[in-house]
DNA sequence: CGCCCTCGAGTTCC
DNA sequence: CTCGAGGGCG
């Protein structure tokens, strides 16, 4: 890797000392090129190169020696650095050379990248294709076709096509927004950079696995311990590794591969076929990658006897599958089915049984959250559980550990009686269930230490020493100490910098808790101030000369506050850490309120039902009459803003920084907090589906049409609403014309 | 009163 | 990602 990124100054390669010239006769210098010739010359390398880079990524046969390849990428470079006006005049410039970018971009994707709902046992599986059958309102007799097909455990990506040529590429990320890693994907052999095929619609996005095999993995994992680097721990993490390389050049040396299994947007043209098979068949037709293992059942008992094949051919595979993945096959059907909250109801995750791993728990360590929540968490002896290595585990609360669950009923079962608690020095069993998080799942009762002691559950917060008090039938305990526990305080600044309140980049955890400790940030409002106070001419100590920071630092992380002095209402709502006020509630009181202020005056007039107000007043009465509000939701509020210490930090903090308009819907949807009424039959779902398609998607269906009705959608033979709709001038729509809203 | 769904809160690991 | 709790509805 001691080839340059960039070419020489003067573009020339053969100006490196040792970089010898081309073999076979000297090509002319790339200054003495004409810019027609240059733009020849490029294309011409620019095919070489890929076709190599085909036969060694995709064949796993390099056709030249390493030394002519690289030559030829030099000279390609080389004709760039001289033509820059030919970058990006074909799908090699973002593979060779590019400038590394500080950060990858953001995309949203144009439909969702959802999650699967996930099973783990035969009856599950079964319970899936009944509930599949039942919602569709299918007789006995009635074909149900699903397709069966391994699911990869690598990194979902969005690749997207314009007239068949691949143009970006994207990580699945949240869902709805994920990276661009369009130049590194670029360097993946077995992605086409063009689609073939006549019916490739003109924009289509192809989903799928970027995965790593197992020889690729041992071999990198063989060349970083010989480069004294950091192992990977298991294929996955090394192409998640390899796909967020900065530099595309690291990423072309990892052969990634891919699987594509779905689609996001498609428009221009129609889908290549009717069903999730006939689409995955084009797939393979359009020269993208398909896995084998892909196939077509008619029960729940073909499905699990694929399922069970796969596991056996699991190990033979060569690279790793954490289950298997089935969906209806008819894309009708899937569309009649829908969604429930992020998981289509058409599939689901069949996932092979955790992994595990015995290791001692050396200790219990009491963390306290935002709210006071005072959470215990297993130190533990650092163990390999599925590839990774786990250390910490979450001991949920006092009841988990005791052994009991929430009704009572014992969790890991019972010895001589008792239910089997967790105790300091346990050998425990540490799952990695079909998702990342570990969990303690048994305790090794045979092993445990003569002097083990059953575990005594603080009483005082380990913070600050207030009482640590659990509420009647609530599971936590909460420390009292509120706004002079100083693990509450941190945790509240922590919440309202992090990205889903005031996205303040560059204060981290560690951040505000050296702020906190210095006694520089001791609430919101403070950050704020912060720029100005390191730069007064008295100040103490300077940000860039604290541990750890630098000018640059310093400078960025002002920049950042300074960029957050104006912010979406509701994100400051959230910021400010009531409870039981999340983004959602944040929104709806928002929604109803506008304002900050009209909250806040509301919430101070407003008095819960007690003995002297038994139905409380106007105000509470306004308060709980928001939809979703409830009196939990309300006091919380209303306790909040009675507070003067929190009064005081919500003045201080609207003296710095300007509320600007809430921000629309995050799920936004077309029909997102609009309200729909049905009527007439409808063609293509039973009420029902329809219902519960357009409640998914945040709209509210009502049963009669009002003035407050924004569509009314009307199905064959409709009555009396069609009519009263069109008197009130309500939006009428067709089925169709609801669909195609509804979807996007 | 009980069920279902959504939302909030807390957490792990890279 | 999961659990528990709040809210709405039958």
């Amino acid at each position: 890797m001691s080839r340059p990124s960039t070419p020489s100054a003067s573009g020339l390669p053969g100006d490196e000392p040792g970089d010898g010239a081309p073999a076979d006769g000297a090509p002319r210098e790339v200054a003495a090129l004409t810019a027609d010739e240059a733009a020849a010359e490029h294309a011409r390398l620019g095919e070489a190169i890929a076709g190599h880079d085909r036969r060694y990524y995709q064949d796993d046969a390099p056709s030249v020696s390493d030394a002519e390849y690289d030559a030829l990428r030099r000279r390609y470079e080389a004709v760039e650095a001289q033509f820059p006006e030919l970058r990006g005049m074909d799908s090699l410039s973002d593979k060779v050379g590019a400038a590394p970018s500080a950060k990858f971009a953001k995309v949203r994707h144009a439909v969702p990248m959802l999650s699967l709902g996930n099973a783990f046992t035969d009856e599950e599986v079964e319970e899936f294709v009944a509930r599949v059958r039942r919602f569709l309102g299918l007789p006995a007799e009635a074909d149900l076709i699903l397709t069966a097909e391994p699911k990869i455990d690598g990194l979902s990506c969005s690749l997207r096509y314009e007239n068949g040529v691949f143009v970006q590429a994207a990580t699945r990320g949240d869902g709805f927004e994920g990276e661009d890693v369009s130049a590194n994907v670029r360097t993946i052999g077995e992605i086409p950079h063009r689609l073939k095929g006549a019916d490739v619609p003109g924009i289509f996005e192809v989903r799928g696995e970027v995965y790593m095999g197992h020889d690729a993995f041992a071999a990198i994992n063989a060349r970083q311990q010989e480069a004294g680097k950091p192992l990977f721990a298991n294929p996955r993490n090394a192409a998640a590794g390899s796909l967020r390389q900065l530099d595309a050049k690291i990423t072309a040396s990892r052969p990634l591969r891919f699987f594509a299994y779905a689609w996001g947007e498609v428009s221009g043209g129609e889908l290549p076929a009717d069903t999730q098979s006939g689409v995955i068949e084009a797939f393979a037709r359009w020269g993208l990658p398909t896995n084998p293992l892909t196939v077509r059942c008619h029960s729940a008992a073909e499905l699990l006897a694929h399922y069970h094949r796969i596991e056996e051919e699991r190990a033979g595979l060569g690279y790793d599958i954490d289950g298997v993945v089935y969906k209806v096959d008819s894309l009708a059907l899937q569309g009649r089915l829908g969604f429930v909250s992020r998981s289509p109801r058409w599939a689901i995750a069949h996932k092979f049984p955790a992994q595990r791993a015995i290791t001692r728990l050396e200790r219990i360590e009491i963390q306290v959250g935002r709210t006071g929540a005072l959470t215990p968490v297993a130190k533990l002896t650092p163990v390999t559980v599925g590839g990774v290595v786990v250390s910490n585990a979450s001991l949920h609360n006092e009841d988990y550990i005791r052994g009991i669950g929430g009704s009572g009923e014992p969790i890991r079962g019972t010895f001589e009686g008792e239910p089997i608690d967790i105790r300091e020095g346990d050998f425990v069993t540490i799952q990695r269930a079909g998702d990342v998080i570990p969990q303690v799942v048994s305790v090794e009762l045979e092993r445990r230490p003569a002097e083990a002691k059953r575990y005594e559950f603080p009483t005082l917060c380990p913070a600050c020493g207030s009482n640590a008090v659990r509420e009647e039938g609530e599971v936590v305990r909460r420390c009292t100490g509120g706004l002079i526990c100083p693990a509450q305080a941190v945790e509240r600044i922590r919440h309202f910098v992090s990205r889903d309140a005031l996205d303040i980049e560059g204060l981290g955890e560690k951040q505000v808790q050296a702020f906190f400790e210095a006694g520089l940030v001791r609430q919101p409002a403070d950050i704020f101030t912060l720029e100005a106070r390191d730069s007064a001419p008295g100040a103490l100590t300077r940000l860039k000369n604290r541990e750890g920071w630098g000018e640059t630092s310093a400078k960025n992380l002002f920049a950042a506050i300074a960029a957050r002095r104006q912010v979406p209402v509701n994100r400051l709502l959230y910021g400010l850490g009531i409870r039981h006020v999340g983004e959602t509630n944040a929104k709806r009181l928002l929604r109803h309120f506008g304002t900050l202020e009209v909250l806040r005056e509301t919430a101070r007039a407003a008095v819960p039902p007690g003995e002297e107000h038994p139905k409380g007043n106007e105000a509470w009465a306004e308060l709980v009459g928001i939809e979703g509000i409830g009196a939990v939701v309300a006091e919380a509020v209303v306790d909040f803003f009675d507070e003067p210490n929190n009064q005081a930090a919500v003045d201080a903090l609207l003296g710095e920084v300007t509320p600007e308009p809430m921000e629309a819907v995050a799920s936004a949807g077309a029909v997102s907090g609009k309200t729909v009424v049905f009527t007439g039959t409808l063609e293509r779902m039973t009420r029902d589906e329809a219902k519960a398609m357009a409640e998914r998607l945040g709209a509210k269906v009502a049963g009669s049409v009002s003035k407050k009705t924004d569509y009314v959608v009307a199905g064959a033979d409709a009555g009396s609403k069609l009519t009263k709709a069109r008197d009130l001038g309500v939006a009428v729509l067709t089925e169709d014309e609801w669909l195609a809203l509804a979807s996007g």
